[in-house]
Formats: structure tokens, sequence, C-alpha cells
DNA sequence: ACAAAAATTTAGGTCTAGCTAATAATGAGT
DNA sequence: ACTCATTATTAGCTAGACCTAAATTTTTGT
């Protein structure tokens, strides 16, 4: 009886591969120094990671060209990434975690929380559809809506945006963001978008203008709101 | 500078090993059979892991006569206790899980989670004295309140009990309590303790008589009541 | 077209945590 | 005191997930 193998549930390692490569990529392919950053593990780690991962079919891997995720490699990475999202949305509003805390938490958590769990987590939120960085969550049969946010940098100098996400890749950057109220949801106008020094100027909704170099400008992710 | 080693994170294995030592011995001695049944891992995987327990400070363990924990070891054996209690408690209150479900979860989650996320969830919890199966939470601190209950079969027959306790072990075991309302809180009188078989014969507070062998007696823990 | 730099892979470890099979110690019962 | 069943330990292996150093491939800049 083929096909009847028993799949046993993979290591907390392997998630955290897949997840990096599906940052990195997306649907294209991740290279070694890439995921070595991402994950601080030694490139040659790594080759032989994809390897493994390969073999096990959830990542096709051409050696000294990188990785890209199959079906079942997203299909992992996407339930990670729901539970991880759900998992801060919950740190937050019912255990009050301040913004910034809740990402390594989450790290360690999505690797040890059943699907049972996972779901009446989500119910007990309310099936929230964003994390609180602003990151969609994705749906329980692995559908993940489309982000049509920019970053900050991109968007026309004179107008009104509306902060949708902020990435959560960094403490420091969110830390910052986070005691100047720069949270999704926040309106501001964009002033000046220098492309000497990538530094951008918004205008909040207070009057407060904030000058944001380059690696705070990439964190920033907005929306185009309808003129008001 | 001596005593400036930077201890990182035990294994969820080491916790597991230090839990079950407690479980089964407490302060006395447990033998690597104990052990090796609790925890279903070969017995030779035992004594290699309590060699290294002992070279880490978390045991005293003497060749051929059994282990037991050192004060760190007890100390991190209650932190996990404690974890796992407080998680079996929300799972229970916040998320639904059956009685019977929340055991396996627990068993998991108790290693991934941090001291904050462990102390926020007691302040949500309102920080219980009991887990759902009746067990004492060892505080913050350490302390454990001692345990005055006793097994179902050592109760005078003729006396009224409550239960104050059911022991989470087995999974049938609990099913079959719990379906008949055989529960922490519940009042019981008891009416034969048969020593032949060791077969007890109770009666709950609708009347309905329960005739338990010694295998679900001893899942049982009550105390004396008041006379009422 | 080619040399130097950068990225990657290979080779050869380590450590954890398990396993089986073989051997040895312990302790109960005669 | 001895024998044998039980319990425990040793020896030797495996797999996962990492590491460093050396070799190799790819890319880039001239
Ligand atoms: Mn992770
Ligand atoms: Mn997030
Ligand atoms: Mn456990
Ligand atoms: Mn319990």
């Amino acid at each position: 009886m083929p096909g009847t193998e028993t799949t046993r549930p993979l290591s907390s390692s392997i998630g955290d591969y897949l997840k990096a490569i599906w940052t990195i990529a997306g649907t294209g392919s991740a290279s070694t120094k890439e995921v070595s950053g991402h994950l601080s593990v030694a490139p040659a780690s790594v080759t032989n990671m994809l390897g493994r991962l390969q073999e096990m079919g959830l990542v096709r891997y051409e050696r000294y060209r990188g990785a890209s995720l199959t079906g079942r490699g997203r299909e992992e990475a996407l339930r990670l990434v729901r539970r991880h999202r759900l998992i801060e949305s919950f740190l937050l509003g019912h255990l009050g975690y301040s913004w910034q805390e809740v990402h390594d938490e989450a790290e360690r958590l999505e690797h040890a929380v059943s699907d049972e769990f996972t779901e009446r987590l989500a119910e007990l939120l309310g099936h929230p559809a964003h994390d609180p960085h602003g990151d969609p969550i994705p749906a329980a049969d692995g559908t993940l809506e489309p982000d049509d946010s920019l970053p900050l940098g991109e968007a026309g100098v004179g107008g009104r945006v509306r902060i949708s996400k902020v990435s959560d890749e960094s403490t420091p950057v969110l830390d910052y963001l986070g005691e100047r109220g720069l949270v999704p949801g926040r309106l501001l106008t964009v002033r000046e978008v220098r492309s000497l020094d990538g530094v951008v100027t918004v205008e909040d909704e207070g009057g407060e203008t904030h000058a944001l170099g380059e690696p705070l400008a990439r964190a920033v992710f907005v929306r185009e709101e309808a003129a008001g």
C-alpha cells in the first residue's frame, strides 16, 4: 500500500528553514548565504540541510543555485506562519506583552502547539486577519491574502498613506517605531523622499515630523489612502 | 571569575527526566526501570542520561542504586510542573479543551514557554492553586503545598470524602472517571473497601453507586470531609 | 579572457538523545 | 550459600543538527 508511510512531525529546525526560504524568496529561490544569514547558521550547515529538505520533498535544490519551496514545503511554511502570527496576537491581546516582546516567544511556541491549539486560539481571538505587526495571517486552508502594500520609500511625495505593516525582523527598529507611534493603522503624509540617501520624511496626524533613514523607511509598509 | 558560566536552558528531554524522577520518587530515589517505564525510553538510555544529569549536578546517582534529585534538579522539576499545570488550567478554562485532552498539549508546551509567559499566564488565570486534575500548582518561588490527600482505597468505610484530585497518568482512566462525574470537588460516601480484590464501592451525591477496581481506585484521591 | 573575490560545497569533526545486543550485578527463594 | 530471574550497565550504532577548515565553483571587475 504505497503512500501510507506515517509522516511524523517535522522538527522545529526544518520548520525554521522552510519559513526562512518563504520569507526570503516567497515562491522564488533563496541562496545558501541568505538562509545562513536569516537563521544565523553556518553556510556549510545550510548546504547540508537543503540537501535533506530536498530528499524529503520540501524544497527543490540545485547545487550552487539555491532552493525553492515545493507545494508541501510552502504548505508547511504557511502553517507555521499562521501559528506564529496567531500566537503573537494572543500574547499582545491577552497576556499584555508589549508590541516588541512578542516575536521571540512566538518563534518558539509555533513549533510546540498542535493544530487543535492553533484553531482554538484563532477562535478565541475572533479569527483576526492580521497580526500585531500588520502581517496578514494565512487561513487554516493555506490561503494567504495577497499583499498590496509598498515600502514607505516608494510612496509618492505629498500623498496620504496609512501604515499597513511594520517589519518584525529587528527589535531595535521595532522599538524606535513603536515609541514614535509609527504602527499599523497610523495615517501619514509623505513630505520628502530623498533619493540621495534614502531618507524619507513624513508627518503624522499630530503634526509631528519624522525623518527616517533607509533601514527604518524600509521597515515601514503603507497603502495609499483615498485623498481626504 | 568562577561560577560565572552562562547556564543555557536545559533541553526538554532533561526536563522530562527530572519531572519523572520527581513524580516517581519525590525526595527519594528512582530506579532506572521506573524512569524507563515512565518515559518509554530504553533502560540503557536512562542509565546514560542519569550519568549526564549527575555531571550537571541535577541528580545524585549511584550505579545500580538509582537517582535522586539535587536541590537544583528539584527546582527545575518544579518549575516545569508549575508550567505544566498552569498551561493545563488555561487550556481547560480558556480554550475549551476537554478535561482529558489537556495533558499531552501541556507536556510539549511546558518546554517552550518562557518564565515571562508563565507568570503572565498565572496572572490571567488569577493565580489558581490547583490544576484541573486537582494537583497543586507549585508557586513561582518553588514552594509546593504539602498534599494531605489519600488514595480512595485508604479511606474509612462509611466516611464522607471529597475528591481532591485524580491521577492524570492514564487517559482511559481519566475518561472513565470524567464520564461518571468522579472529578475533583465531588462528594462521596465510601460504602465498601474489599481488601480481597481492592474494589472500592462509593456512592455519589446523586445516589449513584460506583464500584471501582484497584487501578481506578488508586487514581482517585480524597480528603475526609467533616461529617455533615 | 582571466584573476581575485565571494559564495558554496565537501570533509571531517562534535554533541544530544535515542536504539539493540551482550554482559554484569543484585537480590529472592530455596 | 547458590542459582536464576530481574535489573542495570557497557559496548557499539544511528540520526539530527550543528561547527570549522579546506577545496571548489561561480561571479565580477578589469
Ligand atoms: Mn521558530
Ligand atoms: Mn509578526
Ligand atoms: Mn514534557
Ligand atoms: Mn495535571
